[in-house]
DNA sequence: TATTGTTATACTCTATAACTATA
DNA sequence: TATAGTTATAGAGTATAACAATA
């Protein structure tokens, strides 16, 4: 067993030692989470918007009719929690809910025109941030990224 | 503008299309990020320790005599926040805590015997239910991943 | 006067159970 | 009887303000 560098047990230090964190793929994913949402909760602050809200404007936008149980699974959320994001988003106008003909009990989801002008200003300011966010990797390095990610939860 | 495959609008759906979150980095971690984080919590369950708990007890054990307000700026933490994370994992006996004699203001922290021996077992499991979680990926990939992570929070 | 750490507390997120209306 | 969606609520996690002890 190597031994390690150490004044005497228990004084006071400058350098903390975090390098076997780091070597976890689950810290590194969750630090660069944590620093990328603080961006996106600073530059999407101005639209009203969480990130969660935003992910759920996105696919109603991009797949009009969608059902709240199939947001829940594509966003990983419960039920009882979508439920409250969507009350907020229907608060500000931004959505229409039509219930199903074929099946009165779903709902088909879409949004109105002043959701589609925001979801259009905040999907622009997504891909801005992102990009700066993700400013110390060249377009190749991020899109390596995304894929080995991707991998992961897949 | 190119058009958009659909069906009649609003109608229902059986496949959703979220391509375009997926482009985004912020959206990828943190999908990576509940994915392991949930392994991580079924498999570290059994030693009752939450992965917060666990990245404070590691960096305590591999830096005894750090102070909790190291703790909190390597972990990203708030000081209130710390202060009940350590309460739990002194309650469980697996701390020394002792005022720094250079700044009695000051706690130096320190593993316990009975710490120790868990924090073993903790990093021992934490390693195997990562390379599980990434299984998907190659050893390189992994270390490419993790060198791509670093560079966006560090 | 500033800093370390604690207490109290509030707000958001996430999770579970029970309800309704439809099927 | 089962499913879509809602309501109510409990529990983490995270945030701010105010305090005691020490510097």
């Amino acid at each position: 067993m190597k031994s390690r560098t150490h004044a005497t047990d228990e004084s006071p230090r400058t350098e903390i030692d975090s390098s076997f964190l780091k070597t976890l793929v689950g810290y590194n994913t969750r630090r660069a989470t944590l620093r990328i949402m603080d961006v996106f909760t600073e530059r999407m602050d101005a639209l009203g918007l969480t990130q969660v809200e935003f992910s759920a404007l996105s696919i109603i936008g991009r797949n009009p009719g969608v059902t709240p149980s199939q947001l829940c699974a594509e966003l990983g959320l419960l039920a009882p929690n979508l439920t409250k994001i969507l009350l907020r988003l229907d608060r500000q106008e931004l959505l229409n809910r039509k219930a199903l003909p074929t099946d009165r009990r779903a709902v088909a989801l879409s949004l109105s025109a002043v959701g589609t002008k925001l979801l259009r200003e905040a999907e622009s300011r997504a891909v801005e941030l992102e990009l700066e966010a993700s400013s110390a990797l060249t377009s190749k390095q991020r899109e390596t990224l995304i894929s080995l990610l991707q991998k992961i939860y897949s």
